[in-house]
DNA sequence: GCCGTTTTCGGCCCGACTGTTTTCAGTCG
């Protein structure tokens, strides 16, 4: 994919806050733009290809004007408007619109008076005292702007979900020890299940008397570096791990579906029901849908009744993004979306055979004691990855033989062989066809060449009458490393084509596929496995972070491949390579 | 600037907290 999304997504991202900077009446326009670079953003396709088949107008939020500049940037490389605002507004300064505390009316006012234009001049200001005196610039203002532009760049950094997950369990876990918490949840980005987490969101219900009490045991919990803001019923405060923002939230129990749906958003998906409240008749905040006419609640208790009323089906919070779920859940019945007791065994993982820290036995013994699954595979690297001490043929030979003693030993066959090999550059495996052959599971991934386009070896490996799998089908490291270039239409054809599965890795740095590609595959009918790549007996657990993954894309259990018995995927398996044989004997 | 099972015009979610100001604007989520 160009960089063209990104690019256009940060100038329209700069238009929204133009406009915002030139005052109310273009607020909506600058709203405007703003989706329109949150959508670009987003976009799982190139924005070329769509605009050379004459479709940008098909993009939600890309209206008649905003296609007409994005077909102006690929022609000419610039948006005359773009260029007309930069020499209205100072827009050297619109960053500082991005720091906490400061909106467009503060800005400009730093601007009118004191010919503010970066954050530099802004400390020197604040520093010389020229700031505190301005017309609504008191002390403690100036004291939130200077404690801001510190924090700025930790701030702007998302942190991995399962951080935040740990993050948020550690105070959930705190917090539910008070007696006068009725009920408590994480609400917020992590209850959707995004990868990445700026703020932590936690909600709690009580007695109205008693919320004082939860506030105070709040803000003394281990760990608070400082306290943000402090209400009544809801509290900001900065904790020291990760420098996270957790917002805490009180509510009575009669708001606290009405307070969870809010609180856990996504602000989109909010918008969505408030208006649609709206148009029926009602009014919808955090403490209820209530009727306009006559202010009486109508729902509020549980987030069920809420959607009920709203006459929709309850939609989990993985799928609350506000993009098509109320489109989608108006078509078919949501159906049941895969869960962790779905899973039956896990396909990706390593032994100290390359690796892994541990020996293959004593991953085994680690999944049966804790973990009710019925097979695991064994998928040390390949020769190639040398820096992962991987296998040749006769390595794997020997692994093969180990594995079956192991087996003979249990008297099961819980331990399948397999391996994770690794994909040249000329999309050819590094093992041979004999070794492959005797696996059970092959899983092929790519290790090397990131920054070519990878559509080729990809589809080459699909065609592969041994491989089952493509592995951290994208390569990216989440913050570190963007995945590589792949057509993914195609790859995505070849897979179901060949019967070839593509894996969620679900190494919290990996998540790879990632949610949207996730659920372009399985509109595609391409078969997915969840795997830990599991280096240790600790990452068994990482499982969960991949049924995150399937279930924001609208996965079921007949989606994944391991929440199927071991019967089912030697079908999978058997049918691919018969179906070569076919076609090798009518050559 | 976008959008439409009331609409191609006229809407565009709604409330908490802060700080500065004495009744509310600005900002945030």
């Amino acid at each position: 994919m160009s960089g063209t999304n990104q690019i256009l997504s940060g100038i329209f991202r700069n238009m929204a806050s133009m406009y915002r900077y030139l005052g109310d009446d273009q607020r909506f326009r600058a709203l405007a733009y703003s989706k329109a670079s949150r959508v670009l953003n987003g976009l799982n396709v190139d924005i070329l290809e769509i605009h050379k088949k004459n479709l940008l107008d098909d993009i939600p939020g890309i209206g008649k004007s905003i296609a007409q500049k994005i077909n102006e940037y690929i022609k000419t490389g610039k948006i005359k408007k773009y260029e007309v605002l930069k020499r209205k507004v100072p827009h050297e300064i619109l960053e500082l619109m991005d720091i906490s505390g400061f909106g467009p009316k503060s800005v400009k006012r730093l601007h009118e008076k004191l010919h503010i234009n970066t954050k530099q001049q802004l400390l020197n200001a604040i520093n010389e005292g020229r700031v505190q005196g301005l017309v609504g610039f008191g002390e403690r203002k100036v004291e939130n702007m200077r404690r801001s532009l510190k924090l700025i760049n930790q701030a702007e950094k998302r942190i991995l979900l399962t951080h935040a997950l740990s993050i948020s369990d550690r105070i959930l876990q705190q917090l539910s020890k008070i007696k006068e918490v009725h009920q408590i949840e994480v609400a917020g980005s992590i209850r959707r299940k995004k990868e990445t987490i700026g703020d932590i969101d936690i909600l709690v219900s009580s007695s109205p008397k008693d919320r004082s009490k939860i506030i105070k045991e709040f803000i003394g919990i281990q760990g608070v570096k400082s306290v943000l803001a402090k209400g009544p019923t809801k509290v900001s405060i900065l904790i020291h791990e990760f420098n996270r923002q957790v917002d805490l939230r009180i509510v009575d129990d009669e708001q606290w579906g009405a307070s969870l749906l809010y609180l856990t958003g996504s602000k989109e998906h909010n918008v969505f029901l408030r208006t649609k409240a709206k148009k029926n008749g009602y009014k919808m905040n955090e403490y209820g849908v209530f009727r306009i006419r006559d202010g009486r609640l109508l729902a509020g208790k549980t987030e069920e009744e809420i959607y009920r009323l709203m006459g929709l089906k309850y939609i989990p919070p993985e799928l609350r993004e506000g993009k098509d779920e109320f489109e989608l859940t108006k078509q078919k019945m949501i159906s049941k979306l895969v869960t962790i007791d779905d899973v039956k065994g896990d396909m990706h993982l390593h032994s100290d055979g390359s690796d892994g820290l541990s020996s293959l036995e004593k991953m085994a013994d680690y999944v049966q004691k804790y973990y009710t699954y019925d097979y695991i595979v064994m998928t040390d690297h390949s020769k190639s990855v040398r820096i992962a001490g991987g296998m040749n043929e006769r390595e794997l030979q020997q692994q093969i033989n180990r594995i079956k003693r192991v087996n003979k030993k249990a008297g099961n066959d819980y331990i399948k062989t397999g391996v994770e090999v690794d994909i040249l550059e000329d999309g050819s495996l590094d093992l041979n066809d004999h070794i492959l052959e005797k696996l059970d599971w092959v899983c092929a991934s790519i290790h090397s060449g990131f920054r070519k386009d990878n559509t080729e070896r990809i589809i080459k490996a699909c065609m592969h009458p041994y491989v089952n799998c493509i592995g951290h089908p994208t390569g990216r490291l989440i913050g570190k490393r963007e995945g590589y270039s792949v057509d993914w239409v195609r790859v995505f054809k070849v897979a179901k084509a060949t019967g070839t599965a593509l894996e969620i890795n679900a190494q919290p740095e990996r998540m790879d596929l990632n949610d949207e590609l996730c659920s372009l595959a399985r509109n595609a009918g391409v078969k997915l496995v969840i795997s830990t790549d599991s280096h240790s007996e600790k990452q068994f657990e990482f499982m969960k972070s991949g049924i995150f993954i399937a279930r924001r894309a609208w996965c079921t259990v007949k989606d994944i491949l391991n929440t199927q018995s071991w019967k089912t995927i030697e079908q999978f398996v058997q049918s691919k390579r018969k179906r070569h044989q076919i076609a090798g004997n009518l050559k």
